[in-house]
RNA sequence: GCCGCCUUAGCUCAGUCGGUCAGAGCGACGCACUCGUAAUGCGUAGGUCCCGAGUUCGAUUCUCGGAGGCGGCUCCA
């Protein structure tokens, strides 16, 4: 009898009977089928009426079957090795897929190269993924000795993309089969898996590292150990993944931190409390100044607040109820608990608060660089982008009702054209949303500040990802995510809407009718935190900032002694116009001058000899290796300038 | 905070199965060389081998505790 499909967009008619794996022919690319919209093995009989197509590794869903098989090769290998160790959930993610086991001893790094090389083994010897339909019983019977599935049969659960195991329509048990036929493994699984171990490259396959975590997440839980690794449809795939991690290695900020003498965190301070060196400390300050130069165009008035206050400021907030344990805990003075800040928006409103306010100053923006403290937990804590002590570029504007939409649409223009003059171009917007176990105010305030953010989001034309649940306490936010040099994404400026604390701290201002009236506030940070920013930046140019930015924009460069005045006239220069430039007057030889340069990545370097004298030039050397020589010193100084002015990479 | 790994000179890292084991390169400093696009040569200084306690005739090495770092988990107002 033969029934009706279609396959990949054709009608065709096949036998009854026939596999999915049957009608997409025999293509070793094709790892599983699309049936319906559903995922399904490669060996699921096909219905009359089915729409079929292949699903390639190439796809991200395929990509993520043949991560999720891997990670059942994982398992199957620890099993072997470890006969003792439980399993708990082996899904997919980003890059790879993990799987977590209940152990005795915690795993070895010496253990995953053996683990490694065993399932190497298990991937060559073929076995094949066979699916098979278990009643609930059957499974607590199967799966006995597997206390983690067992529970996750009890608790059956949606379709997580985490928990693979349960969450079909049927509960379902995959069997690993060998050659001859004998199931050597068994995982309670949803599915769907490649047909066999083969379908897996073993040389695109490889143990990254191992992890403890809370069994379901949560820290009441026992701890598993996890072991990550990663897989891909080829080789090259992983060689590129590799490189990828090389990359993201050479251009962490910690370590061109020390190579480039920007900062460090000294131990006696103590942790996740940093201090800028004087290359550093420039970089901030040109970052800050140009930015205070923007926020004055842009409005904003400037005040200062102090890093320690009375407990009662906080608690008028609601910082100490909700936000304690974040919180350096007080010292105890006079009588009196004081508290390190860890946010700015009190002291600010005690501004607003200081006199009467009238309609006629909204919006009032009030903008500082404020330095906060917070006691993030020690795990925590990461070089300059996780700091227990961090400036913010923070502002609060305070405006009425009506300002509202105006006011969030021209601020999030504002801040992505900033965040482009510091060389970021590429972004997204993110939209955190009520919590509603952790927040406080009445759903129709959240609701509206939601509403109005979103519409400002919209209007943008930038991709917008809800973050539900994922706002601070006092009302929603808008994050703007941006993309690095090799890609990988921050999260940068946030705004947030906030009716809570005007009402906390009875904020007022007199309207036009002499009636009193409730400002609403914005919170806002573009930077987020300069450290952070500063992490970022340093990252995303691999430690090669651009002119305007970099600690030492002009390096000159004698070829010998008796060419030091020359350049020292140029960078005199150069300096009279604002150009951070100096002559390495040192006692190295000129071939180790210029590598020197090269390595603190010094935009330019004007090297000087008797040619250039005779001709009143310089000759210029970037730091791409490029050079040009005998340029005359104005014009020389006038691209450098230019440089400098227009913000350019070089 | 939890788990694993790590901490030797300013930096990167050797090394000691407990006993001249305190080492290298770079950097710093000094001397000579006066030099044309990524390292001139020679020499000198520099370390409580993270801190504290214990075991031992003897600890940088072993044990315990602490601090700091790295990778995850949780967290990130």
């Amino acid at each position: 009898m033969s029934i009706d499909l279609i396959v990949s967009g054709e009608p065709r008619a096949v036998e009854s009977g026939t596999t999915a794996g049957q009608v997409l022919g025999d293509d070793r690319s094709v790892l599983v089928a699309r049936v319906n919209g559903e995922l399904r093995d490669l060996d699921h009989r096909v219905a009359p009426g089915d729409v079929i197509e292949p699903v390639r590794a190439e796809d991200p869903e395929g990509l993520a079957v043949l991560r999720h098989s891997t990670a059942h090769v994982l398992a199957q290998a620890v099993q072997d090795l470890f006969p003792e160790a439980k399993l708990g959930i082996g899904p997919p993610v980003k890059d790879g897929f993990y799987y977590d086991f209940q152990v005795a001893e915690p795993f070895h790094p010496e253990d995953l190269t053996r683990i490694e090389k065993r399932m190497l083994e298990i991937l060559k010897s073929g076995q094949r993924f066979h699916r098979r339909v278990v009643t609930e019983g059957e499974a607590h019977k199967e799966l006995a000795t597997e206390p983690f599935k067992i529970e996750l049969i009890g608790k059956k659960g949606g379709n997580s993309d985490e928990i693979m195991e349960t969450g079909g329509s049927e509960l379902t048990v995959y069997d690993n089969i060998d050659r001859k036929g004998a199931v050597c493994w068994s995982d309670l699984c949803r599915g769907p898996h490649v047909p066999s171990t083969k379908y897996i490259p073993s040389n695109a396959v490889k143990l990254m590292r191992t992890a403890a975590v809370y069994w379901l997440s949560d820290e009441n839980n026992e701890q598993l150990q996890r072991i990550y690794g990663t897989a891909w449809p080829h080789k090259d795939g992983l060689k590129a993944y590799l490189h990828f991690l090389e990359e993201a290695a050479r251009r962490d900020h910690r370590k061109l931190g020390t190579e480039l003498d920007l900062f460090s965190f000294p131990e006696e301070i103590g942790s996740g409390l940093a201090v800028f060196h004087p290359k550093g400390g420039i970089v901030r300050t040109v970052m800050e100044d140009y930015s205070r130069q923007r926020h004055l165009a842009a409005g904003y008035e400037f005040v200062n607040t102090p890093h320690v206050t009375k407990a009662a400021l906080f608690e008028k907030s609601g910082h100490l109820d909700w936000y304690a344990e974040g919180m350096y805990p007080p010292m105890d003075m006079d009588h009196a608990q004081y508290y390190l800040k860890p946010m700015n928006c009190p002291m600010h409103n005690l501004i607003y608060s200081a006199r009467g306010r009238s309609y006629r100053e909204l919006p009032l923006r009030l903008f500082e660089f404020g330095t906060v403290y917070r006691y993030e937990k020690s795990g925590v804590v990461q070089g300059l982008t996780r700091a227990r002590g961090f400036t913010q570029d923070d502002a609060h504007i305070y405006c009425t009702r009506e300002q509202m939409p105006a006011e969030l649409d021209s601020l999030l223009t504002f801040v992505l054209d900033l965040l482009k003059d510091y060389g970021l171009t590429d972004f997204y917007l993110e939209l955190s949303t009520r919590d509603p176990e952790k927040s406080i105010g009445t759903e129709q305030e959240w609701d509206e500040a939601t509403q109005i953010l979103f519409e400002a989001a919209k209007a943008q034309d930038l991709e917008l990802v809800m973050d539900e649940g994922g706002a601070a306490f006092y009302g929603p936010k808008i994050s703007v995510q941006a993309k690095d040099a090799i890609g990988r994404t921050w999260q940068m400026s946030t705004i947030q809407v906030d009716f809570q604390l005007p009402q906390r701290f009875d904020l007022e201002y007199q309207g036009p009718d002499g009636t009193r009236e409730r400002p609403i506030m914005i919170h806002r940070a573009l930077f987020g935190s300069i450290e952070r920013f500063f992490a970022v930046l340093l990252e995303h140019y691999a430690g090669a900032f651009p002119a305007w930015l970099a600690p030492v924009t002009v390096v000159g460069i004698p070829v010998a002694d008796q060419h030091i005045g020359h350049l020292q006239g140029v960078v005199d220069l150069l300096r009279s116009q604002g150009v951070r430039a100096e002559v390495d007057t040192s006692a190295d030889r000129m071939p180790k001058k210029i590598r020197n340069a090269q390595k603190q990545k010094v935009p330019f370097m004007l090297i000087a000899g008797d040619d250039d004298i005779a001709k009143e030039a310089v000759s210029f050397r970037y730091r791409n290796g490029e050079q040009r020589n005998g340029i005359p010193i104005a014009d020389a100084v006038a691209e450098i300038v230019a440089a400098v002015a227009e913000k350019r990479q070089v």
